[in-house]
DNA sequence: GTTCTAGAAC
DNA sequence: GTTCTAGAAC
């Protein structure tokens, strides 16, 4: 057959260039460690980024730049990892001196990557906006940096929470973490937390 | 993790 | 009738 070249098969339309592989969600951080307008402090061991979606006035997150997937991997050989990154959101904090933060874990993190909170205790954003988004920042289910270190260098790994556990956390009765006040919503919370904050 | 929105709660 | 929460998202 002239003209019948085998390399004439059915070759994809090369005008059609094919959309990017769409990543998951919950890999965002991969793409906001890169971000120029969201990362604030770059080493060789860390980045430090605001929360794309803060729940407080300053909320950021410290991720190691070396692979680490979540608590869960880390071996007692890190515990030195997470001393710095601590050490490093506290010496931001310095920026802030009037600022009072938390440093701490998600026990059941939904994004990946590795990432220390530190997140002003005002809670005053409008990103803020659900119980879960409370609870995760204001029961158990929010770990210290610190006992999370201790954890890890005593018994060589982070034991957190079983998912259901973290559930009911999540779905505890809104409490504010400053008095006694139980709210009935989370507008009845956002309104009342302004009586804690001295501007 | 967020967005969207149905229907529960008020 | 309006406010608010909670579950689906191919």
């Amino acid at each position: 057959m002239a003209g019948a070249t085998p390399s004439k098969r059915a070759a994809p339309d090369s005008n059609t260039l094919q959309p990017a592989k769409k990543t998951h969600w919950s890999q965002g951080l991969l793409a906001s460690m890169n971000d120029p307008n969201l990362v604030v402090e770059s080493d060789d061991r860390i980045v430090i980024i605001k929360d794309k979606y803060p729940k407080a006035r300053y909320h950021f997150l410290v991720i190691p730049k070396l692979n680490f997937p979540n608590l869960k991997s880390l071996k007692r050989e890190q515990s030195e990892l997470l001393h710095y990154m601590e050490d490093q959101s506290r010496l931001l904090a310095t920026k802030y001196p009037q600022v009072e933060f938390r440093y701490g874990y998600h026990a059941i993190p939904s994004m990946s990557q590795l990432h220390l909170h530190m997140i002003s205790q005002d809670f005053d954003s409008p990103c803020l906006k659900t119980k879960r988004h409370w609870n995760s920042f204001n029961t158990r289910y929010f770990l210290d940096s610190a006992d999370v270190i201790r954890c890890l260098e005593e018994r060589g790994m982070v034991v957190t929470m079983t998912p259901i556990a973290g559930e009911k956390l999540l779905d505890q009765p809104l409490k504010c973490h400053k008095c006694v006040y139980s709210p009935q919503n989370m507008p009845k919370l956002k309104q009342h937390l302004y009586k804690h904050i001295n501007n």
